[in-house]
RNA sequence: AGUCCCGUAGCUCAGUUGGUUAGAGCACUACACUGAUAAUGUAGGGGUCCGCAGUUCAACUCUGCGCGGGACUACCA
C-alpha cells in the first residue's frame, strides 16, 4: 500500500454508477464464485431457485421475489454457509406451444405435415430461451447472485430423465394409476387440467350465465308409490322443478337429483310463459323464491293469461326420499344413453336449499358429483358435446354449434349467438321453462387461454396424492412457513382437501409419460431410465417390433452432454418406440404428457440428474433449508415439490418458506400492461440503482404483506438512508485523510474510550445481535429497520453531530484515534449487516475502507464473515443514559425556541430535578454532552424537593390495577387529587395509606409516578418523567459570546463559499462598530483558533476593502473580509 | 358460500404479555442548527385506532357479529 493512499472521496452519491461499478467488479474478479470457494466444504445450505419461465418478459415484482432469496443466501454465506445456487428455467408447456403455432402460424393438426417435427421442436426450444438474455440482465442488474452459467433445463434429456425416474418410484408404489373421470377441460387448448392449475390466481372469474329452471314432467305410466299423492284432484301434468346455470348442459341430461332429508311441496300454479295449468315439485324452503306471498291473495279461477300476477295453491308435501325412483319425460331427447337406466330421480347428499329448486339436474358427462351420483345409481351417461366445446351431430338444429361462444374465433358468423339462450328459447315455447334469468357467478377459466372450461369425460393417469395425505400433512406440520398463516391456513386446508393429482396432458411439448402398454392393457411397463430404455428396445428389436435402436449411440453411465445429446426424450421421436412385453405382445406409449409442474417439483432432484450422478450426495442438496416465491405458488410450486418429496421420499423438499405477497402499483391496484400501470424494472434499475430500490422493497412492507410500489418511496430511501450513509462515510474519510488515519495505530483499550464512543459501540453491538435475530428468522423488513433507524438516529444524527469536533480540532491524539477507530468500525460493521440487502453500495463502503487499512483479508465484504457481537461492549445503563441526554438535549432546545434563544448564544445553566441518587449519577455522566449540544455552560441537578418544587403524581396502573380492581378508578382519582405534602410524604416514606369508602388503601412508591411539574421563576419542560428547567438570565457577558459565536459562524460560510479548504489559514478584517468590539476582544483567541485565522484586524468601516455585509443578529450587520494565507 | 390476511394521521407504516395523554417517517407551514449532510432539530395543523356488542377495574390490543379491501378455496346445480 502506498504512503499516500487515500479513502476515496466523492462529489456526490450516484447508486446507480456504484452499482455499475460494483458490478464490473464482481464480474471481472468472479466475486460470486469466490464466495462459493470461500465456503466449499463447510456445511451446506440448501436452497433451491424455482424456475422462471423466459418466454414473457420479466416484471418489478421478479425484482422483489429475487431480493428475498439473495437476501438469505447472502447471510447465510456470511454466516459460514455454503449456499450452492443454481438458476433454472421451466421450458415446457402449453404456453410455449401456443406462441410457438402463433409465431409460425400453424395449429396442432399441421405438426409433422406443414412443419417437420424436429423443427417444430427446434422453435420450441428457441421460443422457450425468448428473453432469457433479459432475465440474465434483470438478475445481474439486481445483484442477484445465482449461477446462470449452468442452469437446470427443464426439457433437457438428463431432466427428463430424473422425472422419468421419480414417475417409476411413485409406479412402483402403486401411486399411479389410469382412471376415467370428469376433469376441468380446455376446449381451447385441448387438453385437460389439473387442480392446481385451475387453483392458479385469476383463474375462477365471475361470469354472468343464462340460467334456467327447467321443468320435467313426471312419467305417469309407471309404478310409483308418489303418483297417486302428485296427481291427485287434478289433471294438470306434474313437473319437477330443476335450475341450471349451463343450459346446454340439458340435453345430456339423464337423472335429476334430490336431497332426501329435504321437504319439497307440490304446488299448482300457471306457466308464466305459457300461461298453461302446471303442477309444480320444488324444495319447501326454496318456495317462497318463486311465489311471492303477495300472489297469495289471488285465486286459480281469477288467472288471466300473460298477468304477471300468477296465482299459486299448495297442495301437499313430501321428504326427498319418497321421491326417488320417479320417471319422467326426457327434457331434449336427441339421444339416448347407450347403457344404464337413465331420467329417475335419484337421491344424493350435495343437494342443498341454498339456490336453485332444491333439485339438481345430473348430467354425468359434465360434472363430477354427476357422474358419481349416476353411477351409484346406475345411470348412464349423455355426452352430447365433443372435444372443442360443440354439439355433436345428434344435436339436430344445434349440431355443432360451441355450447360457449367464447370457443369460437373472433370472426365466427355465430360469434354474437348464444346456444344457451336458444335452448332457453325453445323450453318457453315447448313449455318446459319455468323461470329464466341473468346469473352471476364465478366460473373456472383456463389459465393459459383464458377460456372457460368444461368438466368432461376424459381418460387420464392420476398420482394417488390422496393416499399420502395424512402423512403431507404431518411433514407440513415441521415447515417453517413465513407467514405462518399462509403454512397452516391455505396450504394446510388446501392438503386437508386434496385430490389425486392428474398428470395428464395431451399435448406436444412437454416430459412424456414414460408408460408402455401392451393392446389389451394386460401388461405395462413403466421406464425409469434411458439405460432401461435401451435395453428394452433391444428386446424390441428383437422381436422385431423395431428395425433399429435409436439409443444405439448411448452410453450408459455416461452422464456427458455429447453422449446425452445423441437422443431426443420429447413426442413424437419418443411415440415411434415400440416394446415388447414378456408375453411377446406389442407395447405402444401412452400418449399423454405429463403435467409441467411434475417438471418443476421435480427440481431438487433433476436438477442434478439424479440418481444418476450425484446419488450418494443427496442429503447435501435435499431437502432445501429454505426457498422463496410467491404466495400464488402455494398450490403451485410449494404443493408439487411438498406432493413429490413426500410420496418418492417421504421426506419435506423445504424446511422453511418465505412466501412474498403481490406487487401492487402505488394506490394498491394490481399492476397490468393493460393499464399501463405496470413499473418497468430496468427503468426503475436505471434511475435509482439496485440497492435503493432492493432496500425500498424489503423495509417498506413486511415480504408477505402486499407492497404498494411507490417510486417516491425509493427516492426516499435513496436519501434517507443512503444518503445518510454516503455523508457520514464522507466525514470519516474527509477528515481521515488530512490527518493520515490508517487504522495502523494500536486499538484504543475500549475502556479508556470516551463515554460516547463507548455508547455507539455498545449499541452497535446491540444491533449486531438484533440483525443476527431478524435475519436468522427470515424477517429482513425488520433487520432493513434496524440498520436504518441506527444510521440515521444514533450514528449520523448523534454520534458523528457530537464528535464532530474531535474530528477536526486539536492533534492526532488518542482521543481523535478513538474517534476514528470507532466511526470505522461503525461503518465497517454496517457494511457488513446491510450487504445482503444493498450489497452494492456496502461492498463499495466496504473496498473503500479496507482498501486503505487493509484490516481484513478479504477483496469483498461477500467474503467477509458476518459480524460477531462483542457482548462486553454492550453497556445498557450507558444506553439509557444517552437516551436521557437526547430526550433532554430536545427539552432544551423546546424551551430555547419558545423563549427566542437561539442555540448559538450561550446559557449559563439548566436544572434537573432528580429524585434518586442513581438517577442522579446516570446523568452525570453525559452532563457535558448535554451541555455542548445545547450550548450551556453548567448542569445542576436538584435532589432537594422541600417546597420548591411544584409536583403531579399520577397511579401506575399497572401495579394497583390486579390489587385493587373495580376501586381502581376512585383509587386513580384520589391519587390525582394528592396535595404537594402527600406527595412528598410518599417520596420520604415510600409509602402512604388512605382511607377510600371504608377500605383501607396502600400504596408504595413503584405505585405511582412523581414527576416535577413546575418550578416557579423557571422555563420549564416536561416528558415523561423527566424535566428541565432553563435558566434563561442574559449576562453581558454572555451575550458577547454569542455574538463572538455568530461572528465564527459567519466567518465558516465565508470560508465555505470560497472554497477554502478546511485546513487553509486566513487573515480576517472587520469593520468597526461598538456593538461588537467588545465582543471581539474579549473572545480573540476562540475566534481565531475556530477559524484557522493567524491574523485578525478591527478597521475603520471607510478603510476596509473587499468587505462583504453580513447580518449578524437581527439589529446588527457588519462587513467582513477574508483572505486565505499563502 | 367458506378459509386466511389486511383496515391506526392526507400517504407509507410502528405499536411489546391488555395499563393512563396512540407513535415515526413522508408531505405542508414557520423557525432554528450545521466547516459532513439532498441530513437534522423545534413548533404547528392533522386520529370516532373500520363499526357495533361482549369479557375486564382497564381494549388499538382479547372474543363475537358486521362493513370495506385483498388473496385463496369450492361439486356448487
Amino acid at each position: 500500500m502506498q504512503m499516500d493512499k487515500k479513502y476515496p472521496e466523492y462529489k456526490q452519491l450516484s447508486l446507480t454508477r456504484i452499482g455499475n461499478e460494483v458490478l464490473n467488479f464482481w464480474t471481472e474478479n468472479n466475486v460470486f464464485e469466490q464466495s462459493l470457494e470461500n465456503r466449499r466444504n463447510h456445511t451446506p445450505y440448501v436452497f433451491f431457485e424455482g424456475p422462471p419461465s423466459a418466454n414473457g418478459v420479466p416484471g418489478i415484482h421478479h425484482v422483489m421475489a429475487r431480493a428475498i432469496k439473495d437476501i438469505f443466501c447472502r447471510y447465510k454465506t456470511l454466516k459460514g454457509f455454503y449456499v450452492e445456487r443454481k438458476a433454472g428455467w421451466d421450458t415446457h408447456g402449453l404456453p410455449i406451444e401456443i406462441a410457438v403455432e402463433k409465431t409460425l402460424g400453424i395449429t396442432k393438426e399441421d405438426i409433422g405435415k406443414k412443419i417437420s417435427v424436429d423443427d417444430y421442436n427446434k422453435a420450441c426450444r428457441k421460443e422457450v430461451m425468448k428473453y432469457k438474455d433479459l432475465w440474465d440482465d434483470l438478475t445481474l442488474k439486481i445483484g442477484y447472485w445465482v449461477d446462470l452459467n449452468d442452469p437446470y433445463i427443464t426439457f433437457e434429456n438428463t431432466y427428463i430423465e430424473t422425472c422419468w425416474y421419480l414417475l417409476a418410484q411413485l409406479y412402483k408404489k402403486g401411486l399411479l394409476y389410469k382412471g376415467y373421470t370428469i376433469q376441468p377441460y380446455s376446449p381451447a387448448a385441448g387438453t385437460g387440467l389439473s387442480t392446481h392449475e385451475l387453483n392458479q390466481p385469476g383463474c375462477y372469474r365471475d361470469v354472468k350465465d343464462n340460467t334456467v329452471v327447467a321443468q320435467f314432467k313426471v312419467r305417469r305410466d309407471t309404478d310409483h308409490a308418489l303418483l297417486n299423492t302428485l296427481f291427485e284432484g287434478g289433471n294438470a301434468e306434474v313437473f319437477i322443478l330443476a335450475w341450471t346455470t349451463t343450459p346446454w348442459t340439458l340435453p345430456s341430461n339423464t337423472a335429476l337429483a334430490v336431497g332426501k332429508d329435504i321437504d319439497y311441496v307440490l304446488v299448482d300454479t300457471f306457466n308464466p310463459y305459457t300461461s298453461l295449468p302446471v303442477r309444480l315439485v320444488l324444495a319447501k324452503p326454496l318456495f317462497g323464491k318463486y311465489f311471492p306471498e303477495k300472489n297469495a291473495e289471488f285465486t286459480m279461477e281469477s288467472y288471466e293469461p300473460g298477468s304477471k300476477n300468477i296465482p299459486f295453491k299448495v297442495i301437499t308435501e313430501f321428504k326427498g326420499s319418497q321421491m326417488a325412483g320417479l320417471r319422467y319425460e326426457q327434457l331434449l331427447p336427441y339421444a339416448q344413453p347407450e347403457t344404464g337406466d337413465a331420467f329417475m330421480v335419484v337421491t344424493g347428499d350435495f343437494v342443498t336449499t341454498e339456490d336453485g329448486t332444491g333439485i339438481v339436474h345430473i348430467a354425468p358427462s359434465f360434472g363430477a358429483d354427476d357422474f358419481k351420483v349416476a353411477r351409484q345409481n346406475g345411470i348412464g351417461a349423455l355426452t352430447l358435446v365433443d372435444k372443442q366445446g360443440r354439439f355433436t351431430a345428434e344435436m339436430g338444429e344445434f349440431a355443432g354449434r360451441y355450447v360457449k361462444s367464447e370457443y369460437m374465433t373472433d370472426d365466427d358468423p355465430m360469434r354474437n349467438e348464444n346456444v344457451d339462450i336458444d335452448i332457453i328459447v325453445k323450453l318457453k315455447k315447448e313449455n318446459r321453462a319455468f323461470k329464466t334469468e341473468k346469473y352471476e357467478h364465478s366460473y373456472p377459466h383456463c389459465w393459459r387461454t383464458d377460456k372457460p372450461i368444461l368438466y368432461y369425460p376424459l381418460d387420464s393417469w392420476f398420482v394417488r396424492a390422496t393416499a399420502l395425505k395424512e402423512r403431507m400433512m404431518e411433514l407440513n406440520k415441521t415447515i417453517n412457513w413465513k407467514p405462518e398463516s399462509t403454512g397452516t391456513g391455505r396450504f394446510g386446508n388446501w392438503l386437508e382437501n386434496l385430490n389425486d393429482w392428474n398428470l395428464s396432458r395431451s399435448r406436444y411439448w412437454g416430459t412424456p409419460l414414460p408408460i408402455w402398454v401392451s393392446e389389451d392393457r394386460e401388461e405395462e411397463i413403466c421406464i425409469e431410465s434411458v439405460e432401461q430404455l435401451k435395453a428394452e428396445i433391444e428386446k424390441s428389436v428383437a422381436a422385431g417390433f423395431m428395425k433399429s435402436n435409436p439409443f444405439a449411440a448411448f452410453v450408459p453411465g455416461d452422464n456427458s452432454a455429447e453422449n446425452y445429446n445423441k437422443f431426443d426424450l420429447h413426442r413424437p421421436y419418443v411415440d415411434d418406440i415400440v416394446l415388447v412385453s414378456p408375453k411377446g405382445n406389442k407395447m405402444t406409449r401412452e400418449t399423454d404428457l405429463i403435467d409441467v409442474w411434475f417438471d418443476s417439483g421435480a427440481m431438487p432432484y433433476a436438477q442434478f440428474h439424479y440418481p444418476f450422478e450425484r446419488k450418494d450426495e443427496l442429503n447435501e442438496y435435499f431437502p432445501a433449508d429454505f426457498i422463496a416465491e410467491g404466495v400464488d405458488q402455494t398450490r403451485g410450486w410449494f404443493y408439487t415439490l411438498h406432493a413429490i418429496g413426500t410420496l418418492a421420499f417421504d421426506s419435506v423438499a423445504f424446511k422453511t418458506v418465505v412466501s412474498n405477497g403481490l406487487v401492487l402499483d402505488k394506490n394498491g391496484n394490481k399492476m397490468s400492461k393493460r393499464l399501463g400501470n405496470a413499473v418497468d424494472p430496468f427503468e426503475t434499475l436505471e434511475k435509482y440503482g439496485p440497492d435503493a430500490t432492493r432496500w425500498y422493497m424489503i423495509t417498506n412492507a413486511q415480504p408477505w404483506d402486499n407492497l404498494k410500489f411507490d417510486l417516491e418511496g425509493i427516492a426516499e430511501v435513496q436519501r434517507k438512508f443512503f444518503g445518510t450513509l454516503y455523508n457520514t462515510y464522507s466525514f470519516f474519510s474527509l477528515y481521515a485523510n488530512i490527518d493520515g488515519f490508517r487504522y495502523e495505530e494500536a486499538e484504543v483499550p475500549f475502556a479508556s474510550r470516551p463515554e460516547i464512543d463507548r455508547w455507539i459501540l455498545s449499541e452497535l453491538n446491540s444491533l449486531i445481535l438484533d440483525v443476527d435475530d431478524a435475519y436468522a428468522d427470515y424477517e429482513p423488513t425488520k433487520a432493513g429497520r434496524l440498520i436504518s433507524d441506527f444510521v440515521d438516529a444514533h450514528l449520523s444524527n448523534w454520534y458523528v453531530r457530537l464528535s464532530r469536533r474531535r474530528f477536526w480540532k486539536g492533534d492526532y491524539s488518542q482521543d481523535k484515534i478513538s474517534a476514528y477507530q470507532t466511526l470505522y468500525q461503525c461503518l465497517v460493521t454496517l457494511a457488513k449487516l446491510a450487504s445482503p440487502i444493498a450489497p452494492f453500495f456496502t461492498d463499495r463502503l466496504f473496498i473503500d475502507l479496507n482498501g486503505i487499512t487493509g484490516k481484513e483479508k478479504h477483496a469483498s465484504v461477500h467474503l467477509s464473515d458476518f459480524p460477531v457481537a462483542d457482548t462486553s461492549m454492550i453497556d445498557k445503563q450507558l444506553e439509557e443514559r444517552m437516551e436521557y441526554a437526547q430526550v433532554i438535549s430536545s427539552m432544551v432546545l423546546s424551551l430555547r425556541k419558545k423563549t427566542n434563544l437561539r442555540v448559538r448564544q450561550p446559557l449559563q445553566k439548566v436544572l434537573i430535578p432528580v429524585s434518586g441518587t442513581a438517577f442522579q449519577s446516570q446523568l452525570e455522566k453525559v452532563s457535558n454532552l448535554i451541555a455542548s449540544e445545547v450550548n450551556v455552560k453548567e448542569i445542576e441537578y436538584l435532589s432537594e424537593s422541600a417546597g420548591f418544587l411544584v409536583k403531579k403524581i399520577k397511579a401506575n396502573f399497572k401495579t394497583l390495577g390486579p390489587r385493587y380492581g373495580k376501586q381502581m378508578k376512585d383509587v386513580a382519582a384520589t391519587i390525582a387529587a394528592f396535595s404537594q405534602e402527600q406527595i412528598n410524604q410518599i417520596e420520604k416514606d415510600g409509602k402512604l395509606i388512605f382511607m377510600l369508602n371504608e377500605d383501607e388503601i396502600e400504596i408504595f412508591l413503584q405505585d405511582v409516578e412523581i414527576i416535577t411539574e413546575d418550578i416557579p421563576g423557571w422555563v420549564v419542560a416536561n416528558q415523561g418523567s423527566l424535566t428541565v428547567a432553563l435558566d434563561i438570565t442574559l449576562t453581558p457577558q454572555l451575550v458577547e459570546e454569542g455574538i463572538a459565536r455568530e461572528l465564527v459562524n459567519r466567518i465558516q460560510n465565508l470560508r465555505k463559499d470560497k472554497g477554502f479548504d478546511v485546513t487553509d489559514k486566513i487573515s480576517i478584517r472587520i469593520d468597526k462598530l461598538d456593538s461588537i468590539e467588545a465582543a471581539i476582544a474579549h473572545n480573540y483567541t476562540y475566534i481565531c483558533s475556530e477559524t484557522l485565522c493567524e491574523k485578525l484586524e478591527i478597521l475603520d468601516p471607510d478603510q476596509l476593502s473587499g468587505k462583504e455585509i453580513i447580518d449578524l443578529t437581527d439589529d446588527i450587520s457588519v462587513g467582513i473580509a477574508i483572505n486565505k494565507l499563502v
